[in-house]
DNA sequence: GCCGTTTTCGGCCCGACTGTTTTCAGTCG
């Protein structure tokens, strides 16, 4: 609650805010709060560690291992660590505890050999490129109905850590079997009757689950989660005497709903919820009061203003950009090439900059059914200015400003240098805010709050950069800039014709942080956009 | 430790798979 929450608990506490009126905070966790936010340390959390060593956690990481089994291995054998347990398993003395046996005893040392104790989570794109051959795999076997990926991926997170699989099939399809034998299993984790898990090659979980066609929306809302949604959602059935499980809702024995997920819903009360929300982050209470937003789609997408062209570190040419844009049907594409800073991405000059304007303008001449927009991603240099001067600023449509450079430097400082920049009233968007790669480089450091209040103050937007490996601003930025009215552009960030697709896991990102279209720059039209560029 | 169009006390989501134990505890999703 507290991570996903949009403000910092420590502000809220400085403010003096009853924390306990936020859900799952208590009157006891607000008092722990408020004593960690004052004095920096919590008495119950120094008790707690002392009565049990910190360590002890990391034998729970282990498949396998929950905290019965820990505490099991702490109190007979002493066992406070990884070492120690491969220690103890080596020479056959955990077979002989209560509740473990032989087959325990090899799983232990078999987890420790393969385990790398920190599991990775995989970006968008490369657990659709797991995910999608395993589908139409699984749609081949004989008896399958449908074969549909659930879980965080459905819910288009920004990464994820294993893949859940829901297929419906008949009785005694061969589907597991095939399953558990598919070329690229690493290893068979589990293997039931309607269920299994499995390791792949890549390293990823993937979990099957297999129910009759007549379950269908209560196994997908099941598999779809999260589980703190259903874990919410489930008490509301309770509440009205109903039970859901993954099979359909029941009141006594008698099945009432399940078919599809409307049923799901419309037998607690709400309206469908799609899976992007379902987070327990407010959604039910908003479905509830029918508050749900009307969340932005491809569809209303109607251009792009972020992509590269040859000139700097693109592969293809504006001509080739801007027809694959006119194909997917948009009104209009920016180009964005780098500017001279990031000299490894053969940045532009003004002397290059202002050719490629020129060039703009005879295939604006020429094409039809699509209008090139003049752009730059203009650096945003150390001590916050821009990095072409603003007589060629002028000439442009937009400008997409980013930092790339000096990227570890102090909240406060990284802070005023993206606010400073924000004053030059050329400035229109800033790309990839907070500089992430997913798996390769942690966010830079920025207020994030004070940003986003300065750009709507100041008719500036952040982007939501569509790159799998940014998706930048993230969702939880998306639930902040929609509280405070801060309007985004989502950019493909496209550095070749074929990747201006991208756009769709920007718009995931942007449904994940509840916005509509209204809240998106890129669904206006292209006279609309040009006024509200303007500042 | 949270929560309450039943409740300020007594509940707390639900089921599959595995292995150990002979009917189920532990773990997981």
């Amino acid at each position: 609650m507290i991570r996903g929450h949009p403000h910092s608990l420590a502000d809220l506490v400085q403010q003096k805010a009853d924390l306990s009126r936020l859900p799952h905070i208590g009157s006891a966790l607000a008092e722990k709060i408020q004593t960690l936010v004052k004095t920096g340390s919590l008495p119950a959390l120094e008790k707690a560690k002392k009565r049990t060593p910190i360590a002890l956690s990391a034998l729970m990481q282990l498949p396998g291992l929950g905290p019965k089994r820990v505490r099991v291995l702490y109190h007979e054998l002493g066992i406070r660590s990884l070492a120690d347990l491969e220690r103890a398993a080596r020479r056959g003395r955990i077979r002989a505890l209560p509740g473990f046996g032989v087959r325990t005893e090899a799983k232990i040392l078999s987890e420790l050999q393969t385990s790398t104790g920190q599991e990775r989570r995989f970006n968008r794109l490369e657990a659709r490129e797991l995910a999608e051959p395993l589908r139409r795999f699984l749609q081949r076997q004989v008896g399958v109905k449908r074969v549909t990926i659930a879980g965080s991926y459905r819910r288009c997170r920004d990464t994820v850590g294993d893949l859940d699989i829901l297929v419906t099939a008949k009785r005694g399809s061969p589907v597991i079997r095939e399953f558990v034998a598919y070329d690229e299993v690493r290893d068979v984790v589990s293997q039931g009757t309607t269920r299994s898990t499995v390791r792949l090659r890549s390293g990823i979980q993937v979990d099957l689950r297999v129910v009759p066609e007549a379950s269908y929306g209560a196994a997908l809302y099941y598999f779809t989660g999260s589980r703190a949604h259903n874990i919410a959602v489930r008490r509301m059935a309770l509440k009205r005497g109903l039970k859901i499980n993954e099979y359909g809702v029941f009141k006594a024995e008698k099945r009432v709903a399940g078919r599809t997920e409307e049923s799901v819903f419309a037998s607690v009360g709400l309206p469908w919820i799609p899976p992007e929300l379902r987070e327990n982050r407010g959604e039910l209470t908003a479905a509830a009061k029918g508050n749900l937003p009307q969340l932005v789609q491809l569809n209303d997408i109607r251009g792009d203003f972020h992509c590269h062209t040859r000139a700097s570190d693109g592969h293809n040419s504006i001509r080739e950009m801007a027809e694959t844009a006119r194909d997917l049907g948009y009104e209009y594409l920016a180009i964005s090439d780098h500017s001279r800073q990031v000299r490894v991405a053969h940045g532009l000059d003004p002397e290059r900059l202002s050719q490629q304007l020129d060039d703009i303008d005879r295939l604006n001449d020429e094409l039809r059914d699509i209008v090139i927009l003049k752009s730059c991603e203009v650096d945003i240099l150390k001590n916050g200015s821009l990095d072409l001067p603003d007589k060629l600023l002028a000439r442009l449509d937009l400008t997409v400003c980013a930092l790339h450079y000096d990227l570890h430097l102090p909240r406060k400082q990284q802070t005023e240098r993206v606010l400073k920049a924000m004053q030059n009233r050329y400035f229109n968007i800033l790309a990839h805010p907070t500089g992430r790669l997913i798996n390769e480089r942690p966010p830079c450091d920025l207020d994030m709050e004070r940003i986003l209040r300065a750009a709507r103050d100041q008719g500036c937007y952040l982007e939501v950069n569509a790159q799998p490996l940014r998706l930048d601003l993230t969702d939880e930025a998306c639930l902040l800039a929609r509280e405070i009215g801060t309007g985004v552009a989502i950019g493909s960030d496209a550095h070749s014709a074929d990747t201006l697709n991208f756009m769709q896991f920007g718009v995931d990102q942007a449904r994940r942080g509840w916005l509509s279209a209204h809240d998106v720059l890129n669904t206006r039209s292209l006279q609309a956009v040009r006024s509200m560029l303007v500042r």
